[in-house]
DNA sequence: GAGAAAAGAGCACGATCGGTCACTTACTGT
DNA sequence: ACAGTAAGTGACCGATCGTGCTCTTTTCTC
C-alpha cells in the first residue's frame, strides 16, 4: 500500500502543476499520467474519475497552502506581527514553486466561480476557513478588538493585494508588484491599528 | 457583405460569453456554433482557426469594456470625480449582462498569464494602456500633479480592489463585496489627494 | 515463500475536438 | 436581372478526450 500513496502523492504533484498552467478542465488526464511515467489506465487505480482527481488536487493545493503561509506565523503572537508575516508569506506562495505558472488557487477559484459541483464547493469550503481565520486576526490587532465588520473589511483589502500582486507579476510583468503590495499591505495595518483607538 | 457582419457580431458575443463561463480554451466552437444557430463550418466561414476567434473575442470585449467603463465618465472633470465614476462604473461592469459568468478580462488574465501568444499579447496590450490611462487620472488628482510612482501605487490598489471585489462577490457570495470595495476606494482617494499636499 | 491484493499495462469504446472540402443557398453590386 | 461573391451546410478526417475492460506484474501480508 505504501507504493501506491507514494504515485498517488507524484500524480497530485503534477496534475497540481498542470492545472495552474492550462486549467482545470484543460488539464488532460492522459498528459498528466505521461508526465509522471504513467499509463492512462494506471491512473484510474488511485483515481475513480477525472473529477476525483480534480477535488484531490483542490485539497493538496489546499494543505500546501495553509502550511506555507501559516505555520511559520502561527509561533509569533498574534496581531501586527503575526499579520504580517502571514502577508508576506503569502506573497512568497506566489512566487514559490508551487506557484511556478500561476497561483494555483487564484485560477482555481476564477475557473470554478460559476462551475457549481463537489470541487467548487471543497474550494469555498477553503477560502472561507481562511478568511475566518485571518478576519480574527485582524480583530486581534488592537485592544479591545476591532469589530467583526471592520476586521472583514481589512480581511478584503488585503486579499485584494494579493490578486493585485499576481495579477500585476504575471501578466504585466511588473517588478514593483511586491513593493506595491507590501507597502499598500503595512499601510493598511497602520490605519486599521490606530482606527481601533 | 451586412449579413455577415451581423452574424459574426452573434458569434463573438455568444463566444464572449462562453470563454467566460469555461475558458478560452474549453469554450468549443461546436457549442458556439449551435449556440448561435450555424453550423460548425459555417463559423469557419467568419474565422480561419479557433485562435483567430480567439484574438476577435479578446478585442471585443477589451472595446467593450472600455466603452462601458470610460464613455460615461470621460465628460467629468479630470481628477477625483472622474476616477470615482470609473472605479464605480468598473464595479457595474462587473455586474453587468457582460460579465453575467463572471468578468471576462479577469477569467482571460488568469488563463493566459503563462500562455505566450498573440492572445495573451493582446490582452497585455489592452491592461496596459487602460494601466496608463488610470495612472494619468491619478496623477492629476492634485495640483502639482503626483508623481507617476505614487499613481502607480494607487492603480495597484484600485485595480486590486476590482479583483477582490470580483472574488469576493462570485465566488464567497459576499453581499458587502461592493459597499467593502466602494469604502476601500474612497479611503484610498483622500489618502493619495491628501499626500500630494 | 505462497497467496492475496494492489499497481499498472494495453486495448478499445463512443464522444468530441479543431479543421477541411465540395457543394448549395442567399445576398449584393451593377 | 444576372453574375459573382459571400454565407452557410453536411459529411468527413485524424487526434484526443474520459472511461471501461481484461490481463500481467509488482508489492504487501501471513
Amino acid at each position: 500500500m505504501r507504493k501506491g500513496d507514494a504515485t498517488r502523492a507524484r500524480i497530485l504533484d503534477e496534475a497540481a502543476k498542470q492545472v495552474a498552467v492550462r486549467g482545470l478542465e484543460s488539464a488532460s488526464l492522459g498528459d498528466v499520467a505521461e508526465a509522471v511515467g504513467l499509463s492512462k489506465s494506471g491512473l484510474f487505480k488511485h483515481f475513480d474519475s477525472k473529477e476525483a482527481m480534480q477535488l484531490a488536487v483542490v485539497e493538496q493545493v489546499q494543505r500546501r497552502f495553509t502550511e506555507f503561509t501559516w505555520t511559520a506565523a502561527e509561533a509569533l503572537p498574534p496581531g501586527r506581527a503575526r499579520l504580517e508575516a502571514i502577508f508576506e508569506r503569502w506573497l512568497d506562495w506566489a512566487e514559490s514553486e508551487w506557484a511556478e505558472h500561476g497561483c494555483p488557487i487564484v485560477a482555481l477559484s476564477v475557473e470554478l466561480d460559476d462551475q457549481p459541483g463537489p470541487v467548487r464547493d471543497q474550494l469555498q469550503k477553503g477560502l472561507m476557513q481562511w478568511r475566518r481565520t485571518l478576519v480574527r486576526e485582524f480583530q486581534a490587532l488592537a485592544d479591545p478588538p476591532l469589530s467583526e465588520d471592520e476586521a472583514a473589511n481589512a480581511y478584503f483589502q488585503m486579499k485584494s493585494f494579493v490578486l493585485g500582486h499576481s495579477e500585476a507579476r504575471r501578466l504585466l510583468g511588473d517588478p514593483n508588484a511586491r513593493a506595491s503590495a507590501l507597502s499598500a499591505f503595512r499601510s493598511l495595518v497602520d490605519r486599521t491599528a490606530r482606527q481601533a483607538a
